[in-house]
DNA sequence: CGACTACTTGAGCTTTTTCAATAGCTGTGG
DNA sequence: CCACAGCTATTGAAAAAGCTCAAGTAGTCG
């Protein structure tokens, strides 16, 4: 019930966060007091591919990327976390984890056990159902992923990233105009499936066109209902000759 | 318990099938014994998108593609069923359906419906690490998916298509180097996100050089361990310079 | 302060798409 | 049994999108 609950909510204030951890730990009063909550670094991971699986994590603060390699070393990264999304249900199949986690700035997790999932999901069907929602929400974004990048241009597919970024963000009470990037230029590219200098490109036009501000890590967007617009025609095609200096 | 272990054997021949779903109909003897099995003709529809979730159904024979729509009304298939397949696992996530279903070729399906699931849930736990297995491995291939798409130039993604085919025929039973292709070259193309043409003529190159042969529908793949070689190296790369007529 | 990493920008080149024309197959009805 | 319509597939040529290479700039960390 308790993972579920702050699935759903997305809630980024740590209260809600350390409600349902404190409730986890009332449930379980075995020996995880101390296990429950871990802090990482930047760079550190969290689960390598190959990893057997103990369990799954929520995100309590901070953000994460989650990745899959190929045999020829090639990674490709699949999703990124924020705080209170759950980490790690790849692993249920095989019992074995498919995807590295890697943490994209100083952050915590919470865990919960195999054990505790089993018996947390045969006493509360809330806790069943949330888990399978969990489960197939991410199935739904995949898909919605796998559609974006076979359909769309890079400008429609960095418009769609930057205003997914804005929903989620939104969604956990902070801004949706204004947020900092914790992911790199690279990554960005990586998980659009597109070369890192054309992110770069997109980001330079976006800016010159007034529809987002971006500097470093920090990024603003203007105007939203343009934004929206990339999503569905190119921007060159909008703007019948603009490109003003 | 039952639509699991279905699930873990990727069965082929109808009678592994048909005691499961017997198995199914003794578990709750309710009144779905007529409901339970279903025949659907080509490019009927199982499912549209935003369909209340009733369930999910197991594929029992012939094929189908699962697509999602965007708000421009293109779709992109997200996956292609074959017997032993779980569809409709997206449905967990709000109680509604966000891909379609439609049927490739005349194909029957096994229904088991949300109550049902839940108390088998809850009653063995098998079928619950099952379940969570099928979704987990649902989660895996999408993210290969993803990983193929932006990783691989059009000639890889064909060569990982036939490839992935050949292998679930063979787990089926079936011959791992003959078949007939269930889906057009609009599907297919389609699915790799890329244009129906490409598919035609990367069709034709590799028959050309003798790794498969290609006739209407009718696959045959002449050489495995070429076509293997594909998804690592581009065709043109490796001779250098055949193209024989 | 220097080395390093992250990012931007330009130019040529490759891959893939688009457009267009053709051919083949399937099923229907005369 | 043939002819026709409609869908499916192949092939060529031109165009476009995006990638790679290369160089340069700007923050960041020790």
């Amino acid at each position: 019930m308790s993972i579920i609950s702050l699935y759903q909510a997305h809630p980024c204030n740590c209260c809600n966060m350390l409600a349902v951890c404190a409730k986890d730990r009332q449930f379980s009063k075995s020996g995880l007091t101390d296990r429950s909550h871990r802090v990482f670094q930047r760079k550190h991971a969290l689960i390598d591919s190959g990893d057997h699986f103990a369990g799954i994590y929520v995100l309590h603060s901070g953000s994460a990327k989650a990745f899959v390699t190929a045999q020829d070393g090639t990674e490709q990264i699949t999703a990124f976390y924020f705080p209170g999304d759950i980490i790690g249900l790849d692993g249920f199949d095989n019992q074995r984890h498919v995807q590295s986690v890697r943490f994209l700035e100083t952050s915590s997790v919470c865990f919960f056990s195999a054990k505790e999932i089993k018996s947390l999901m045969q006493n509360s069907e809330g806790a069943l159902s949330g888990l399978l929602k969990a489960m197939s929400h991410a199935l739904t974004e995949d898909n919605a992923m796998l559609l974006a990048l076979s359909n769309s241009d890079s400008e429609q597919r960095v418009a769609k990233f930057l205003l997914d970024l804005s929903k989620r963000y939104k969604a956990r009470g902070c801004s949706d105009k204004e947020f900092i990037l914790s992911m790199t230029r690279t990554d960005i590219a990586n998980y659009l499936g597109m070369a890192i200098e054309t992110v770069s490109r997109i980001f330079t036009k976006l800016q010159k066109n007034g529809i987002i501000s971006v500097a470093h890590r920090r990024l603003q967007i203007l105007d939203p209902i343009w934004l929206k617009a990339c999503l569905q025609t190119s921007l060159t095609e909008r703007l019948t000759g603009t490109t003003s200096s």
